[in-house]
DNA sequence: GTGAAAGCGCTAACAA
DNA sequence: TTGTTAGCGCTTTCAC
């Protein structure tokens, strides 16, 4: 039966008690007979009372709410590190409030003040691009901040953070060791700091590790899609010869699959004509053909991290300013062996 | 600068008006001179005053706040539907509040009360499965609830469901056209409404009309996993033979993917020698060699469908109490034909 | 047009 | 151990 919630007043004279005992039951705080408690437990039972926490929060001015601002839920990393994150929030009872920014700085902001309306207790903000009215906004919310993705920790924001120069320098590493010498990039713009800027610096290190230097005719920079890697593949490498690059470092998943499928396009052999390698270990990368030699990134345990450093601060304690996640190469069959 | 958030109170002193001033000026109701209102509003931007959502919300007793019940966000098609229904609330100032049940009855349950709790003004739930008790505390809730995915439209709830039964039918209506007779099955299991009992009964549907019944052995039940469309494959065809089928349908791309790619490893050639669709169209099904056939959903657009559907409840408009969505086939070359 | 005052449902001193 | 009371920050009659 779909009953008229009744509130503390109400359910404090059915009980014939004061809503202080009410209270006092529902929040285990302070002194309650235990026959009190029991009655008022009955009462709470069969009337099916469910207290308001917006009031609750109000009296308190500290809610359980958490704001988690995300640039597209629908991709892979995304959605796992929000999985992660609701689900550590969850264990401490603090809800996840969505903020789809759809990749919009303005959108971002909006949320920011979104939020701040809504009186968050904290927020989580995966961010390609962090500008410094981001920051400003950030610092003004007046509640802890932690950022997933970008390093911020020189503004004073906690930051959970990929290895992302020195997993492109592993794989990179990989693809040498494999005897390759001509090692091209598909990447992405610059101003995408971690996926832009640092894994193309660790395929740089790489190449000059081992006394190469990097070509930029060997460097395709696009978007995110998988027709981008395949644009990427067809500049860098079209056609098979002495000349082209016999192995491709894609700096995302998505981007070296794009180029896979484009090469099978071409009836170019991946990876017996050529090497390509991804940054990411998306779901698909290990069953796709070949099977995708990539960096495996633990992103549920990257979202889970960044609610417990967010929960840590909110409960006074102390965190690490900044955390980088852990990650492994994940060897299978898109790389030929040379030597 | 990190200023205090001042109240209401403080704001109409800084002003010199009346807090109920205030209150006009910014939710836009009664009159107000306009000379009071630009001062109003000067102060207001000089302090950076942002009102406390959570009072109002108390005041008025309704909420802007929704929840969103979801078995598992990091799926292609969670999440595909959650941006969806994200992005459509975001449209009308709602907010989106997450409730990860990873699947389990208890935890959607759980998240029921939490957001009554929270005094949420709708909720959204994608659930595989609705028992009794999930249809009682969605009426205890008193508030609108709209389901995806399954349909509760009997018990008065707004559905939006995808057309399972007929996709079903239309992939393998198609299979059928290209000369294929004996077709198998990879399903799951049958307390997954939609998926198991829905999808496999197109198959069924699709076969009767063509004049074959349907056989035991051609059918392999299980989970959702890559490896069950392996652990599939392997049962319904363990060898290509004149009394295997030639053709096989997947209930889901993922399944499917899993199918092909034990195929491969097995050096049975798709679609020459075994013929395999998929439903649902995530994302690398079309980028997966060979590319798949499959009937294609729009994941984003029933999420924003269900959003619709329970802003028009709250608004007090009358909507459908099922509202089915399209799909489409995709044609791609997973398929050999056979005539 | 504007302000005073009475709550929304709860918590937390303070008294008893 | 329990009840009384005064708010939390806002909206909304109802006077003026």
């Amino acid at each position: 039966m779909p009953r008229q919630n009744l509130n503390i007043r109400q359910l404090a004279e059915k009980a014939g008690v004061s809503t202080s005992t009410i209270s006092r039951v529902l929040n285990n705080s302070g002194y309650v007979r235990q026959e009190v408690r029991a009655h008022v437990e009955r009462i709470i039972a069969e009337t099916g009372y469910i207290p308001s926490g917006i009031a609750k929060h109000l009296k308190s001015s500290r809610s359980n709410m958490v704001g988690v601002i995300i640039p597209r839920i629908n991709s892979f990393a995304s959605s796992e590190i929000t999985a992660g994150i609701s689900t550590e929030l969850a264990e401490s009872d603090l809800m996840t409030i969505l903020g789809n920014s759809a990749n919009s700085p303005d959108a971002e902001m909006n949320y920011i003040e979104i939020f701040k309306r809504q009186r968050v207790c904290g927020v989580i903000i995966l961010a390609t691009v962090l500008t410094e009215r981001h920051l400003e906004a950030m610092n003004d919310l007046g509640v802890p901040v932690v950022v997933v993705g970008q390093d911020a920790s020189a503004s004073g924001f906690p930051s959970v953070l990929q290895d992302e120069r020195r997993a492109a320098r592993q794989i990179t590493d990989y693809v040498l060791r494999c005897g390759h010498r001509r090692v091209g990039l598909i990447g992405v713009a610059d101003w995408d700091v971690q996926v832009g800027c640092e894994r193309k610096g660790g395929w740089v290190d790489a190449l000059r590790a081992a006394g190469i230097e990097p070509r930029p005719e060997d460097i395709a920079l696009g978007g995110f899609d998988l027709t981008d890697g395949a644009a990427g593949i067809d500049r860098i490498v079209p056609f098979v010869s002495d000349t082209t690059p016999t192995a491709v470092v894609a700096v995302t998943d998505r981007l070296a699959i794009g180029a896979m499928s484009r090469l099978l396009e071409r009836r170019t052999r991946v990876p017996d004509e050529v090497s390509i390698v991804g940054v990411g270990d998306i779901d698909v990368a290990s069953v796709y053909s070949p099977k995708l030699t990539t960096i495996h990134f633990d992103y549920f345990g990257t979202g889970k991290a960044a609610a417990e450093m967010l929960i840590a601060t909110l409960d006074g304690e102390t965190t690490d300013l900044r955390r980088v996640m852990p990650f492994d190469l994940r060897i299978r069959d898109s790389v030929s062996i040379l030597d």
